[in-house]
DNA sequence: TATTGTTATACTCTATAACTATA
DNA sequence: TATAGTTATAGAGTATAACAATA
């Protein structure tokens, strides 16, 4: 082998260590998915419908940073699975609502996210946790392009 | 409009924040590198290339978490751009070195990478930041399937 | 047998531009 | 004019499978 151990300049830079660290757990996440046939974005526009019933998917999209139109296929996806339902609430709106049918699932796929959380969180001691929760809510609104 | 602000329950998921900040560093470090024509993924190999004169492809894949398969063309995006050279070490692996004609650029692009760090950096406490960068590597580690 | 580099391919997520219909 | 939803499309990044050449 030519070295198996190199380097690493990037080591000691706060967004290589973000992108490493998010990379590791969406991994995990989406292996942790996958019993329930579910991508990570699919399972958390679920969980923002499930918290807001009768909101539009162009909120979901705001509130989870997701361009409108990369909305469009995975809501149609969701409704192929028969997760939600939408209602006119005006010409151009539409509410939804986690089906019935999908009520199941959708607490299946929470408590799939919350013991994917739980074995991270676990990794942590609890100051350090709530430390790094506070960063990286800070990097995230100091550090974002206004809308 | 539907409703501006939706209650949001994915914000207190260390995997949620992990990733919104992450997107938010690396949307901020690919608009700095575009003054370059450079991309994030091609500025690391960059950087580790130059801090490994010699080292092999699968080298910097395997400190970079980055597949041989996908090394394939962003190698040879470098090598197009005449930044990066090849010699031989044995029949199947290739040293990599920075060519004499990178060298200026390879400059830039740390540079330009040392600024977008500082930018966020400054955002956090040094105490912060330390307790940050030690989780993350944590989280890599520990969270991380063995290879 | 294991490793290097490669091709081909598919999936996930994100991005821009442009259109319609409605408010 | 601005917003909601849509289509079409492109680009990153990552994934698997398979192969040839070499160690």
């Amino acid at each position: 082998m030519s070295d198996p151990k190199l380097t690493n300049p990037l080591e000691y830079l706060l967004g290589y260590q973000l992108r490493r660290a998010s990379a590791v757990m969406m991994a995990d996440l989406g292996t942790a998915l996958s019993q329930h046939d579910m991508r990570p974005a699919e399972a958390s526009i679920l969980m923002v419908v499930d918290a807001n019933p009768g909101c539009t998917q162009s909120d979901v999209g705001r509130t989870l940073g997701v361009k409108r139109t990369n909305m469009v296929p995975l809501i149609a996806a969701l409704m192929k699975a028969d997760l939600i339902e939408r209602s006119a609430v005006d010409g151009r709106s539409q509410a939804l609502r986690i089906k019935p049918e999908g009520e199941a699932l959708v607490a299946q796929v929470k408590a799939t996210v919350a013991a994917h959380e739980e074995r991270f969180q676990s990794l942590l001691e609890s100051a350090e946790l709530l430390s790094v929760t506070t960063s990286l809510r800070t990097l995230r609104e100091e550090g974002a392009p206004e809308l």
